[in-house]
DNA sequence: CGCCGATGTTAATCACCGTTAACAACCTTA
DNA sequence: TAAGGTTGTTAACGGTGATTAACATCGGCG
């Protein structure tokens, strides 16, 4: 009864298989509802809607509200740290902190809903999940804590953390602040200011 | 029939009068709780229950649940912007600029539900009220913007106002990472980390 | 052709939410 | 003490939301 036909989604509990277009696009126009309205603020007639569709089409593609949040979130976190791994490999901690800064601004100036999300609707994904982004989201903030440490050693493990949590937040900044400069002048900028707040991070009061 | 005995609390309209303690208690409670889970994540029963009492009761003192938001960030964006304007009158900017980051970080650390709240359900507040505190929004930020272009003549306008976001950000990340640090090294290490970040901005591309 | 799984739709269910109505207790005060 | 305003409570109303059920369509494929 259970023979699902290698790889089909046939069912909307496993996000595996060959990528699904309707899936993508739900996930799409998800993102950028739940950035503009927040989780509680977008029904599933809205997701539906929002893809030209109506509300319980929707739980063909997925098991329901929640697990549109908890993918979406998974996904995000992911992606977030496989590639901070990768840049926080460089033996020089001061161009490893310059790869992840450039990775995680593109990131966000590309994905601006996406950031959004990722920041303020973890405390709505399902238990079982949610203890799996936040695994995620750790380590990626690890991935900074160990080049920070590399590169200003003597610097406390506390004010390191607080340190790379302000940098998120001047980073993910981008989304309420778009206006007036392109993308690369408003990623050079935002380089700039994020380095620079970091050094003086690991200057002071080490 | 509209006989008000000049100062007393008689309808949930006008927000004047000596404070009503219950009034601050739901705004205390609706800070965190707006906070926490969002406008659309608290029911006017969470919002009565945090305070000891049913969910109609809250009627007793506010015309709705539109109005308890619009209130709290009415008073946030008025205290925000009295004191910024003060503190930006400082004929030196280098030392106005501190005096605002001074300010800012220690009302984010005092207050980092209001601060959270401020920065993401203004579009939830109904439209007769919105644009008023977007004005206060807005002149806050232009007070920021006019003590950097004077600190840091030369620096196009675009950038001034991305700069100043970007900052905003980094302070408010506040409440997302009070871990580790107490509230004093706290607020010297965004105060370090924030004037650094805007004077790179001034310094580089101007 | 005729079955079937995938993908939609509309109608129905059930909970919850914001709000209002009706009623009670209490405090002042004339 | 009686009246009235203040501040609660519980019950009721109308709307909406998430989810499920029942039914339609359609494309591939035996």
């Amino acid at each position: 009864m259970t023979s699902r036909p290698a790889g089909a989604a046939a069912g909307p509990a496993a996000p595996a298989g060959p990528p699904n277009p309707r899936r993508a696009e739900i996930l799409g126009a998800a993102a950028e509802l739940f950035a503009r309205r927040g989780y509680h603020g977008v029904s599933i007639g809205d997701l539906g809607r929002a893809v030209g569709l109506t509300g319980p089409a929707l739980y063909r593609h997925f098991s329901g509200k929640e697990a549109v949040l908890a993918e979406m979130l998974l996904d995000i976190s992911e992606r977030l740290l496989a590639e901070g791994v990768r840049r926080a490999a460089d033996p020089d901690p001061g161009r490893a902190l310059d790869a992840l800064l450039r990775w995680h601004i593109a990131f966000a100036l590309d994905n601006p809903a996406l950031i959004t999300v990722h920041e303020r609707e973890l405390d709505n994904v399902p238990e079982p999940q949610r203890h799996r982004i936040r695994r995620l989201q750790r380590a990626y903030v690890e991935e900074w804590v160990a080049v920070l440490r590399r590169l200003h050693p003597g610097l406390r493990d506390g004010r390191t953390r607080a340190a790379v949590h302000a940098c998120f937040g001047l980073l993910n900044s981008t989304p309420r602040s778009a206006a007036g400069l392109d993308r690369d002048a408003m990623g050079e900028l935002l380089q700039t200011m994020a380095r620079a707040a970091l050094d003086a991070a690991g200057r002071e009061a080490g």
